[in-house]
Formats: C-alpha cells, sequence, structure tokens
DNA sequence: AAATGAAATTGATGCAAATCAAACCAAGGC
DNA sequence: GCCTTGGTTTGATTTGCATCAATTTCATTT
C-alpha cells in the first residue's frame, strides 16, 4: 500500500458519510470501492448521459451541481431535479435499459462511475448495501412525490420558498451555510423545474426581497428570515 | 397437490404476465410464491396504509383500483398515481420505514402482501427477482417523471388527454377495450392528479365533446379520436 | 314515486401567472 | 476603452384557470 495507490476509494472519500457507502461497516466498505469502476469528469454544460443512451452504470456525484431533465417530443423541457455532491444519478435507466432524461453538468464535476451489474451481484452478498440501494431509488420516489404537491398545488411564491428551503438544507447537510447559497442554475432552469416562467421566479425574488426575506445579488441568495419562507411553504398566514 | 390447496400463488393468477413474477421462470416462480404471505381484501374508500404508517411489505393488486395521495400539514392534498391490477404498491415506505402517502381503494379490492424483509431475501438468491425488483422501483421513477412534465408544462387539455390515453393504454395491456373506459375517480380525483380544479376537469371533458374527441357520460367514457387526443399531448395543431 | 345527497355540469367573474417588450447588468473579448 | 452576449429585472397587457354560485343528473333510500 504506497502512497501513489490513492486511487478511487469511498474510505476516504469526504462524502462517505452521505453517498453509497452510507451507513456500511469497515469490511462492506472496502468490497464497495471495488465495485467503483472509475472516475469521470464533466465539465459544465457537457451531458453525462443523456435521453436514448445505453443504461450502464449509476453515477455517484463526488463534486459539481448537476441538473436532470425530460423533454417531450415537440420540445418542451422539464427540468426534473438538481443534484449535487453525493447523491446518486442514473436510476431512470434500470427499466428500460435505457436513460430516459439528459443529465447536465452546470458547473464542473466529477462523479463515480458505478456499473449497474456489478452493484447488482454486490448488493446480493452485501445486505446493507442491497437495502441501502433500495432506500436510494425508495428516496427518490418520495422526492418526486414532494414535487409533485409542489407542481400541482402550490403558488408561485410557495414554490419558490420550498425550493431555497431544500437547496439550502441539503447544502448545509454537506457543511455549508444554512443561510446563504450560490445558485449553480439560471432563473430558467429554476423556473422549469418549478413549472414557472423565469420572469415570474425573477419576480418572485424580487417580492422576497421587498419584504426582507431574502437578499439577492445574481446567483447569491442570503436568507434572512427561513422562518416566514416556512410558513409560506405550509400556507400560514405570517404575522408582523 | 390435492384441489383444496389453490392458495395464494402467483402460478395461477391471471396478472402474471403483468405482475412481480414477470419474467421469471417455472422455478423462480415456485419461490415466489412463498414470498406472498397473505393477500388482503381492501373495501372501497378504505385504505392499505396510511401517511405515517409502519412499513413492512410492498403490495400487488390483483383486483380492484387504488389512488395514492400525499398530503401538507395545512391539508392541501395531492394524488400522486392511480394504481390498477397487477401494479406494485408501498414503494415510498423503504427510505424511512414508514410510509409516506396513503393508499385507498376506489373501488373493493384485493392485494397481495409482499413481506418486504422476504423480497430481499429472496432477491438476493434469485437475481432475476433482483433486477425485476429494480426495475419496479426504476419504472415509477420514470413514471413520476412524465407526471412532473405534465404539472409543469402542459395546459389543462393536453393534461386530460395524457392522463386519458395513459389509462386506456394500461387497461388495454390488461384485456380491456381500447376505446372504452368506467373512470373509477371523480372529477375532483382527477383534478388533484392532474392540479387542476374539478370544474376545470368537468369543463376540459365537454369540450372534448364537443369536438368530437370523446362521448363521457358520467364516468363512462369512450374515445372517439385517440389520435387527436394523442396531437393534443405533443402539442401539434389539429387539422379537420 | 318522492325525497335525499353526492357528484357533475354550466355560467359569471376575478386573479395569478404567462406573454410580450424593453431596459439593465456583469463578464469577457477585441 | 467599447461592444457583445447571456442572463436578469421590470413594466404593460393578456389569458387560462380558479373561484363563486346556481342547476342538473344520477344513485339510494324511504
Amino acid at each position: 500500500m504506497t502512497s501513489h495507490s490513492i486511487k478511487v476509494a469511498c474510505s476516504n472519500c469526504n462524502m462517505r458519510e452521505l453517498c453509497m457507502p452510507m451507513g456500511l461497516n469497515e469490511q462492506d466498505l472496502q468490497r464497495i470501492d471495488d465495485m467503483i469502476g472509475v472516475r469521470r469528469k464533466v465539465k459544465r454544460n457537457e451531458s453525462l448521459f443523456r435521453n436514448g443512451e445505453k443504461f450502464n452504470s449509476l453515477y455517484a456525484i463526488r463534486t459539481g451541481f448537476f441538473k436532470t431533465s425530460v423533454a417531450t417530443e415537440d420540445g418542451r423541457d422539464q427540468v426534473t431535479g438538481f443534484q449535487m455532491a453525493g447523491e446518486i444519478m442514473g436510476l431512470d435507466g434500470i427499466v428500460n435499459d435505457f436513460h430516459s432524461c439528459d443529465a447536465i453538468a452546470l458547473e464542473d464535476a466529477e462523479v463515480c462511475v458505478m456499473p449497474f451489474d456489478k452493484i447488482e451481484s454486490l448488493s446480493r452478498e452485501v445486505n446493507s448495501l442491497q437495502h441501502h440501494v433500495h432506500k436510494i431509488m425508495s428516496r427518490e420516489i418520495v422526492r418526486e412525490h414532494g414535487v409533485m404537491l409542489l407542481l400541482g398545488s402550490m403558488r408561485a411564491e410557495e414554490r419558490l420558498a420550498a425550493f431555497l428551503l431544500n437547496l439550502v438544507q441539503r447544502l448545509h447537510a454537506r457543511g455549508f451555510s444554512q443561510t446563504e447559497l450560490v445558485l449553480r442554475m439560471t432563473r430558467e432552469e429554476i423556473g422549469s423545474y418549478l413549472g414557472l416562467k423565469l420572469e415570474t421566479v425573477s419576480r418572485t425574488f424580487s417580492k422576497f426581497v421587498e419584504e426582507g426575506t431574502v437578499e439577492v445579488k445574481q446567483r447569491h441568495v442570503r436568507i434572512l428570515n427561513a422562518e416566514a419562507l416556512q410558513q409560506l411553504v405550509n400556507n400560514q398566514v405570517v404575522c408582523h
């Protein structure tokens, strides 16, 4: 074990508490290191995979930020999610052996490539990995339920508030500030995710600023009153 | 093997081509019979499981029709899907060991109860079952992508058209008519699923009737021009 | 057959977000 | 320095759907 052998290894990845090896013990962790094929770098605006491409692997984000989106034949598209370090992408490809959405890097990124056949064979032997994979997929299903609730029954303000709170909460879990964040996506991409037009997103930001709920300077956002955002999401009247 | 032993058995279930045993060979099929714990009957308007209840099992629908829905603290709720014979419910419960949505029978129903720990242990031994479980979860993720696209970027007419085509296609796969269907849910439930108010759903039905696209008599719907519905979904101009 | 109630339809009006349009801003490139 | 470009903000107007409200239809019960 020489120093140059710092190869791909979950054991010394700083995302190990949030990513694939979450909750695995020492020896199981060794084994999933073997599962990681290679790392792959993806430049900003380039795709990790695209709709229609053959499915082979799941991807764990090491660094960087992604969006996933689906499209109709007639060119409309819908951002289905934003993914950050430690999160898993590619689950959509399992059903039909082809990806059914695009995954685009919103900033230079690096992912761990995990060939799915290896995941399956290994999770037959490592119970905790098997259950973890199931949990990851279930979590994605539950997350999407939340998005459906948002898209189906919330007003613009509520949607944006929910979006900001969700982002900042996930960033906080990764050691970032609870109140400050830099948006990696454009107003248009936020709008697509939230079922709004970019102008509406911009106006809603401005409204939050007027009310003193947040500070916005381009893509830099500082949350001044998380409470107020939370009350918006819960549809409660804010008294001031 | 006496005649009275026609117990719970996938081998002689007429949903076996669409349900859990799909694609399994003879001997593997025997094994998943053991996995099915019991059957359970659920009366119309009663719940199979509810938000907050302990998660133990997945459920395969034998007969009947369900809706699943999520709710916010403030009482708004969103129908996340309608499920029919051969489809699997309960995947939401895996992440947190508690269900995060309600599953309500829209007509008297019967489900096969599949304890999840048994599914996991068996799918460690039966590769095809393991992969099938993964596909079922992935399919649900992809389905929800479609709903997000619908909720995020389609107009009322397009949503209802997509909804009808999806329903009739799934019914057709189960041997029912391609053109005729009986809605098991109210206008309000359709509206909740599609992010519309019940009045809008009703008006949109009426519009389709005016245009001669469908025939509607309460919950009985006959599709007269599936092509037109498809063109609506694809946002193409219909020439007549 | 009449009475009741849940669900569905239809009409009139209001409003939140989309659309159209213009101006503005920051970051690079020449 | 100026110009270009992609992204953002703001204003004026339109529109699709929600809301409010009144009937109508159908299924059940009495």
